[in-house]
DNA sequence: TTGAAAGCGCTAACAA
DNA sequence: TTGTTAGCGCTTTCAA
């Protein structure tokens, strides 16, 4: 099924400016809120331009003032897990003000990174929020030359280029073993990502087992996977490891999601949890409210990361905030111990 | 913590093209991959700005060709009921052509639709794929104005402005309906959104009660709700209607995710599912795979209206498309039974 | 294959 | 309060 469409050229503030009998440059200022401009001039304009329906040409504006009101947002992945608290963060800090978020997906890979950095810094951003502190040089490059302010989000474990924000997963991955031997769990199995270049992941997992260590244990056994997250996949890994190792008395997963889906599969199983197993995750995901229990796991903060990384940029894309110094945010990883663990031994 | 940082003015072409020894057109084809160059010439401009670390300037370069590699995707949310779908089939598409999509959010309130079209359209984008048939008058002025191609995407109930790729909701409410009935299920409870703003819900729900309406049915009860979907959403709906209504032998679930928390306490309740309570929701999520029951759905073919949407704006926003004539492609609301309705009474 | 000139649509800076 | 001029950093077009 087919319909026609007349095409249109965009209007120029020049049809806006013969139609209401001004010079360019007034309409201009008008439609930029300016305030030198008479009453009964900016009415005129005003109407012109929404009869006309007139939408200005941002690209020309920001070339000509060499101002782009962009904040490039660069993240590893749209899942669940951590955009949606990220992302909404930026855009209620950002919401009142002129910059507006623009998103750019790596998949964790460095060279998808690189591609997508080039392409949103070749848009001039007044800021860059950018995931994890590990970057390839090039990178690294292209962000030390933005001439934008940039803000490394979620991780502190490292030297960040300008600004930064986020909790030490290191700690996550300490309090969380602490927390486990301290209720008195022993025989403890670990359940994630393989890792290969999710850094967080990894610093987390290296953060549970020093904690482990330093307590005179050590991870009974492990089970690692390649892909997505999913409930699926949380019950699949789960069934595999327990199979394996049926004298385990704890499972940490590194995310929530794969947590939540062990949790089923052992709630199914009878299981007594939290008496003879204990479970938890990692991230503190909302979306999960509501399933048979409360898997324990460590609140990473994302809501408010995503607002201070918008309000550091926000402060030193403003008029009289470029000189600002670059400053680290440190936020403190919370455990939440839900319903899958027990208080003490 | 705080530590300092060298601020560096982006370079410009210009830069390159000194460092270089050529002139500044020269570095420009160079980069654009244009074929008219010397391989020579070619290999020390690449060189030099590598080295340098250029990132070229794409407002001067779009003001200067009229040509932005940009298509605008206006959605209600983020939330993971539809996005990532519509959004996967969309960047899978485009991934491997010039063309990169930018993501606004409307809330589902026209006026923050107004807002975010006008914000996106100053940026002169080569295509617009947008949520719905139902905009304002002003919206829609400027979908007619924007001089690109104009995709409205899930809907297809309605007259599109250009082109349109969805599926029917009020079929896809009176296949659910007669699904129902032809499992032998005769009282039927529905909760969902209040629908203010949400057309295709609404849709959905005029097609499902019009359906009934044909087998001399009505709906036994109904329950409403505002705000967010969730899983605890979906377990205090269903209690509510349950205690009101005990004797419903099906609940239809304007979503997959309410419907999931339904099922969840159902279950926990001892419900005979789906011998004598059946429930169902929409959407098809692939996120709740991995739940103790697949919830009976349709599937909205999210991945498939992004792929579609994605083609028709790449056909049109590339060289010699321009006049390919407005299209409307209606794709097939598809039952899953899952584990949550009988086949047959 | 390379370069020079003009101009994209707007805003900064200055003039009236 | 309003208008004029120059130019943002590129690409188009035309010339060499």
């Amino acid at each position: 099924m087919t319909h026609p469409i007349p095409p249109r050229r965009p209007l120029t503030l020049r049809d806006v400016s013969e139609a209401a009998g001004v010079s360019e440059m007034t309409v201009s200022r008008v439609l930029r809120g300016r305030g030198d401009v008479s009453a009964a001039t900016r009415e005129r304009v005003l109407e012109t331009a929404r009869r006309l329906g007139y939408v200005p040409n941002k690209i020309a504006g920001a070339l000509a003032s060499s101002r782009v009101n962009l904040v490039a947002v660069v993240i590893p992945s749209m899942s669940n897990m951590v955009f949606p608290g990220v992302m909404g963060g930026i855009s209620e800090t950002l919401e009142t003000t002129a910059l507006q978020p623009v998103v750019g997906v790596t998949d964790y890979k460095p060279e998808k990174e690189e591609k997508v950095l080039y392409e949103m810094l070749s848009w001039r951003p007044s800021g860059v929020i950018i995931a994890g502190l590990e970057h390839s040089d090039a990178a690294r490059a292209m962000l030390a030359h933005a001439g934008a302010p940039v803000v490394e989000i979620m991780d502190t474990d490292g030297d960040p280029i300008d600004c930064a924000v986020g909790i030490s997963h290191r700690r996550a991955g300490r309090i969380m073993a602490d927390a486990i031997v301290d209720a008195g769990y022993r025989r403890i199995g670990f359940l994630g990502t393989a890792m290969g270049m999710d850094h967080r992941a990894r610093k987390r997992f290296e953060g549970f087992v020093e904690a482990l260590a330093k307590r005179g244990l050590e991870l009974a056994d492990q089970e690692f996977y390649a892909g997505g997250s999913g409930l699926a996949k949380g019950r699949e890994l789960t069934q595999t490891l327990l199979a394996r190792a049926p004298d385990l008395d704890f499972l940490y997963y590194s995310n929530d999601v794969i947590g939540a889906g062990g949790m089923l599969y052992c709630l199914e199983q009878g299981y007594d949890i939290p008496g003879k197993l204990g479970l938890a995750g990692f991230n503190g995901v909302e979306m999960l409210q509501g399933l048979p229990r409360r898997l324990a796991t460590i609140n990473s903060e994302r809501i408010e990361i995503g607002r201070k990384a918008a309000e550091l940029v926000l402060a030193r894309a403003t008029e009289g905030g470029e000189a600002l110094a670059s400053e680290t945010i440190r936020l403190t990883p919370k455990l939440e111990r839900g319903d899958t663990m027990r208080a003490t031994g």
